[in-house]
DNA sequence: AACGCATGTTTCGTATCCAATTTGAGCCAA
DNA sequence: TTGGCTCAAATTGGATACGAAACATGCGTT
């Protein structure tokens, strides 16, 4: 079986005991925000999650600093901290990295992988596929492209692409439910090819079918960019800047 | 003039004011461990970094957690903070990421060069040819990369590129003065050929030319591997356990 | 020599207090 | 009404003190 890792299915498995209770305070954090329950651009109060975890200040605020690192969180100095709100630009600007880094890791991973790991990419591709819940949809897709990559031994690469995940499952969510499974049967084509050609072991192939894969998301998310929630609103960084205001929920 | 985010120019430039206690500890110890004075591996204590700062054990903590993410330092609950160790593999990963992103960043940023731009380069890279001193060497290396990266507008892009120039510091570092300046004539030829490509804006070309510039130096790099202080000592993660896989904690 | 236990040190978390900054409301003036 | 100003409330950032848990070490026994 040989779950992902324990950022990934936050919510699925509680098997993230860590005994630190910071690690437990940002995991959580870290699931409420992945699961939408904390919508991008709300705030989060110290103490009221202080008191939704039942824990002192201290570990919710080096949990919201180790967030914020993860792009997930946005602090503000003597303000407060709001949930990410990442623009379409940057959005944008993420898929053209993945469509550098992931391919890579796919190549990577192919020769290392079993059997049991082809038929398992096999099997996600095939429930996402059949699947009709939105979230369900969300977290097989996760699954498929994370597991594909799991075998490639490469920690750093694998964290900064999992973080790429998280830091843009917002925007995958309103997208999926926007256009409504109708044009899955395209995703499910590219990730049936990509399986058959990790099967045959064609690196080359699989790779290029990943990039294109992500890039024709990406150009397809370009389009409908006036579709989604981009209230002006730029994202502040720490050091403030000029300040702009409107925050709010 | 722009600098690029709050990670920027630790050393360079001490204008690292945030008013935040917390944040001119991050810089402090990070400026720290980048010129070397924190060797890797080498132990840091929370009390001895507070006195050395005069400040509390707080920021201190939320400093270390914060560069821990950066992956600068690596934390054992309960036990205390390490300087991280990079071994040769994690650092011939990182070559292999950077191979992939940094070319894609010329790529963006050279229709958006100023001719002034150009000429910085190519004064940048002269300097580095004249240059005897390893310390002098390295940050007009970093100067030299990160400035034709500018331009691109990719901040999430920018900032991962200079944390791993970060982490792969003492390699570069120990790289440079164990060559000794005889083979630096090969950087120096590239360079001049990546900024002669830069002002013809030929893009593609640039990029090409900084792919095998990257991946010349890891081959290097894996060669001289035996002569690194790889002294047993594995780095130990959070959860101490096997299967670990991303997120770096 | 190997094992187990006791001790000391450091971190992690809590609680409380205080200073600094932001922010929002209210008020006044143009 | 709109713009700008002052002032007060709320929240964060940090310091200090204290307690508990975990790790590391050394000693003594078998």
């Amino acid at each position: 079986m040989e779950t992902i890792d324990r950022t990934a299915s936050a919510e699925a498995t509680s098997a993230h005991e860590s005994s630190l209770v910071t690690d437990r305070v940002t995991e959580g954090i870290r699931a409420l925000i992945l699961a939408g329950e904390l919508p991008p651009g709300s705030r989060i109060g110290q103490e009221e999650l202080a008191a939704r975890f039942s824990v002192s200040r201290i570990p919710v605020r080096v949990a919201l600093g180790r967030l914020e690192s993860d792009g997930l969180v946005v602090l503000k100095p003597s303000s407060g901290a709001w949930v990410a709100r990442v623009d379409l630009a940057e959005c944008l600007e993420i898929y053209m990295i993945r469509e550098r880094l992931e391919p890579l890791a796919l190549a990577q991973s192919i020769p290392n992988m079993t059997d049991e790991r082809i038929d398992l990419l096999e099997r996600l591709a095939d429930d996402m596929a059949a699947s009709t819940d939105t979230e369900t949809f969300l977290k097989l897709d996760r699954m498929f492209h994370l597991a594909s990559y799991a075998d490639a031994g490469m920690k750093q690469l694998l964290a900064m692409i999992e973080r790429f995940w998280n830091t843009t499952q917002h925007y995958r969510r309103a997208f999926t439910s926007l256009l409504g499974h109708e044009r899955n049967w395209i995703i499910h084509a590219e990730h049936r090819l990509i399986v058959d050609a990790i099967r045959r072991r064609d690196t080359e192939g699989a790779a290029h079918l990943l990039t294109e894969h992500i890039r024709r998301t990406r150009c397809e998310l370009a389009q409908y960019a006036d579709l989604f929630p981009n209230p002006g609103s730029p994202r502040k960084n720490r050091k403030g800047g000029l300040s702009d205001s409107s925050n709010a929920r």
